[in-house]
This record gives C-alpha cells, sequence and structure tokens, in this order.
DNA sequence: AACTATTTATAAGA
DNA sequence: TTCTTATAAATAGTT
C-alpha cells in the first residue's frame, strides 16, 4: 500500500523501519479490535519492539484477558507450561481454589479493561500523538453518548409532549456537540 | 471498506458476521506476518472462533515462539502465574481467605472503576439522567487529557521553539473545548 | 468462491 | 516529526 508495491523483506533502511513499524503496529492493534468487535471472538495480539526500550504493545479483546487467552491457548494446543502443570497436579479439591482462579482471571480482564478503555494510564501517556489519541476515543464514546440520548428523546416524544423543557434541553445539547465537532475536527468522522 | 461505511458493532446477522469473520481474519493474520517480516519484530496474534468447533488461529513471527512470548510478556507485566501457583500449592487454608478476600475487593474496585470511568455498560444506562451523568463524566476525562496535552506543551515550548505548527494546533484545541465547555454547561465545574 | 464499488491503510514525499 | 498524497490493499454487499 502507497506508492508501489512493498517488497516483502526486512527493511534494512532504519528510518523507514521504524516509520512502517509505527504506523503498521497501530493499523494492526485497530484491525484486532475491529475484528473482535465485529465478530464478538476473543482474540489477543502481542508486539514486542526490540529496539530501544523493548516496549510491549498488545490488545486484547474486552471479553477476555491475557491469562484466560494464554489458557486457553495452552489447553487446544497441549503446550502446558508449568503453571498449569502445578496448577493441575496439585489435588485441591476445595471449591477455594476455583474461586481464586476465577477471580483473577476476573481481575485480569478488569484491569484490561480499565487500561485499554479508560484514561487511568493517563500519567503514563506521555507523548502528545498519544494522547491525541485517548482524545479521539473519548470523543467516540461521548458522540455515542450523544446519539442514545438523542434516541432516547425520540422515544420520549412517541410517548408524551409533557416534558417540553428537557426536550429543548437535548436537542440544544446535540446542536452545539456536533458544531463543536464540526469546527474542532472537520476531517474526524467519529461515526 | 467496501460498499458503505461498516458500524463498529457487533454484526447481528449471522452469516454476514461469519463471512466478515473469515475476510478479516484471514486479512490481519496477514498483516501480522507482514510486518513481523518488514519489521523484523517479535509478535504473536491468537484468534479463537467460538462458533462451532472453537477452533484456533494464531501466528506467531518465525524468529520466535508462543513459549517465549508468552514468557516475555510474563515477564515485562508481572504476571508471574507460575509463582503464584506454586505458592498456592505449599500453604492454603487461612492465606487461600486473605487472597480470596483481597482479590474480591479488588476485583470490586476495578468493576466499579470500569462502570465509572468508561461507556462499557452504555447500552444498560437507560434514563436521560444516566446518560447525561456519563455525558459529564467522559467530559471531565476528556478535559483531563486536553490539559495534558497543554502541560506538555509548555514542556515543549521550554525546550524548543521548532514546532511551530503544531503549538498553534494546540492552543486552538484547548480553547475551542473551553468555549464549548462554557457553552454547553454553562454550570458544570469540571473540578 | 468470485466480483466490484468503496473505504482504509500506508509508502513516499514535503 | 507531522501532514499530504498517490496508490496499493482490504473488504462489504452482491451474485
Amino acid at each position: 500500500m502507497g506508492r508501489g508495491r512493498t517488497e516483502m523483506k526486512r527493511i534494512h533502511n532504519d528510518v523507514s523501519r521504524r516509520a512502517t513499524f509505527g504506523k503498521r503496529r497501530r493499523g494492526l492493534l485497530k484491525k484486532a479490535g475491529e475484528l473482535a468487535v465485529l465478530c464478538g471472538v476473543d482474540l489477543g495480539l502481542l508486539v514486542f519492539d526490540d529496539g530501544g526500550a523493548g516496549k510491549l504493545f498488545d490488545y486484547c479483546s474486552p471479553s477476555t484477558s491475557w491469562s484466560e487467552l494464554i489458557e486457553r491457548y495452552e489447553s487446544i494446543t497441549n503446550h502446558k507450561f508449568q503453571f498449569q502443570f502445578q496448577f493441575q497436579g496439585i489435588d485441591h479439591d476445595d471449591d477455594d481454589q476455583q474461586q481464586l482462579a476465577d477471580l483473577r482471571r476476573e481481575r485480569d480482564r478488569l484491569e484490561a479493561s480499565v487500561r485499554r478503555q479508560t484514561g487511568e494510564d493517563l500519567p503514563f501517556a506521555a507523548t502528545a500523538a498519544e494522547l491525541d489519541d485517548l482524545e479521539q476515543r473519548l470523543e467516540c464514546v461521548l458522540g455515542e453518548v450523544r446519539e442514545m440520548k438523542d434516541k432516547l428523546l425520540e422515544q420520549q416524544l412517541d410517548e408524551s409532549y409533557h416534558k417540553v423543557s428537557s426536550v429543548i434541553l437535548f436537542r440544544r445539547t446535540k446542536i452545539d456537540s456536533e458544531a463543536y465537532k464540526a469546527i474542532l475536527h472537520p476531517e474526524l468522522n467519529c461515526e
């Protein structure tokens, strides 16, 4: 994609390779998220940036967690790592063990959810690009909320004509919101 | 891509969803391979097909293996399953109870965090009041993000005067954002 | 599974 | 770096 075909072999030029890594990594993460949402499947993507700080980029679908994905992967491929053997080998018919495992999974899932979907890791978002990205995502959610408000409004209109004042407020909010978007991000189409 | 925009939510039509899953899964695997080759990085992609046979699709860059990827992931994120399970195997009872309680608390905290800070429970926010509330909270986070951008900007200004155009963009964003807030929520004091 | 009309992604260039 | 822009790729809806 882009100007001319891209040969499918390691890019030797350092600058080009890093640029391509950034672009394609972002694209891949995005598409992973889209597949998970559109098709409602569990998936995970791990990318290690070996250059420099050895940073890790990952995506994991909202419905699951990495620990769960790894467990499922290992159970399917029969690559049982040490921790699984040990866990299975210990004969705890105790309910507690199951509960512990379940809670850990849930905690991991929630942790990932918080990390992925909110600004809780905001202190670590150091670059302007990351902040812009976060801003965009927040604006998207905000847009969804406003859409829902609008739908709700229509329902209410169908049902009664009593709450005129609140209706007017809703309308105004929506219009302002869109005017704002148009001004601030003429290029952004957040659905 | 294709005819018309694609809404980013779960495809309800079964046939369409399965078709899309096939196409996008293939595309994603392909792009994962391209990223690994072009940039010479280690990466892994896991996709579970829950429908039907619960099949697993995965890709792992040539230079590594899933067990290595998992190890690296765990060492980076400090999710050392091994040690946790071992520890459990050695002593239980009181310790288990304590861990259960801790995990429950943590889960509750994270759950609340997710509920508070994201639109994940958006489909369940039925009333106008709830939506207004969610909207306000999102705007607060958005405000924080924009503030951080501004702080980052000032840092950059201290350091150099080279990126004039981006500076102007930042300034403009902030001003618009505040004007918007003032218009939309004159009564709202976002901390 | 093959076919397009379109949307996306992105390699280079500025 | 960031932003354009020209092109290659991906893919949604159809057949």
